[in-house]
DNA sequence: GTGAAAGCCGTACCCAAGTACGGAGTCAAC
DNA sequence: GTTGACTCCGTACTTGGGTACGGCTTTCAC
């Protein structure tokens, strides 16, 4: 276990694995305190500090974005399973539609690409003549 | 056939379906070219410009991004189907990768939001738990 | 001939999620 | 006793793809 505030702002960065920049960043816009200044020496920071940043990242590699993240943060202290599922659920749809979007497009080009291949005329592009459009 | 050069900025914009902004932006990251101004009156735009507009929307729509689509206008020029294909085989890869991500978070998100149904437990939440990571 | 609607142009602003910079302070080591 | 490494803090910059603003000049319709 470690010690309780014990890290430098630097320190915090190395065991949660960010940048010191990130760290002061999620200060400033609310999703992180920022302890109390001592009268001399530098802020310090402990373990509650690196599991918040932990969850920070944990939750965007799931997809949320950071807004999602403090309303995940705050349900999170309320414990509401309820309500942590519905914002589940709807970053479900949204990842839903996102991979609809790109299967089409990828389906779009898989088809362009293949043309390209049967075609014999080299002096016409089937990606660039579907691209401009004449029909 | 649309009469060359009859279109003000305005009515290229409604013709190509964009905003008059956009066509401005357009013009100054080069990707549509900027008409000479007549001494007296307007600058005015053909159905060239139409065509470029919609090519950018129809590859924007496959996912290009406008440097990509720069890129697709440029060989477009040179009609040069082979460096097109790595164009698009490329973007094929980064969607492919793209999708294989956001299953991973789908499968992910699932799994817990499963997690949360099949629970009895109303003061944890999976999903918070999984985020805080306390193993 | 007058008032509204467009066009022209440069500049600034928007979103997200940081990153970078620069000056000032502080601390420890050599 | 100064060099170097941090911290602290505010501010500005980045990327992408536009959008908005504001002042000025034309032009069109009535």
């Amino acid at each position: 276990m470690i010690q309780k505030h014990t890290l430098t702002i630097g320190g915090l960065a190395q065991a949660a694995g960010v940048n010191v920049e990130t760290i002061r960043y999620y200060q400033r816009v609310g999703m992180l305190a920022q302890p109390a200044k001592p009268l001399q020496g530098a802020r310090r920071y402990g373990a509650g500090d690196i599991k918040q940043i932990r969850f920070i990242k944990r939750a965007q590699a799931l997809g949320f974005t950071l807004a999602e993240v403090a309303e995940l943060l705050a349900l999170g202290n309320a414990s509401s399973c309820r309500e942590t599922q519905v914002l589940a659920q709807s970053k479900l749809e949204s990842i839903r539609a996102r991979i609809n979007d790109l299967v089409k497009m990828q389906n779009t080009l898989l088809q362009l690409v293949a043309r390209c291949n049967a075609t014999n005329d080299s002096t016409r592009c089937p990606i660039i003549d579907t691209l401009v459009g004449e029909e």
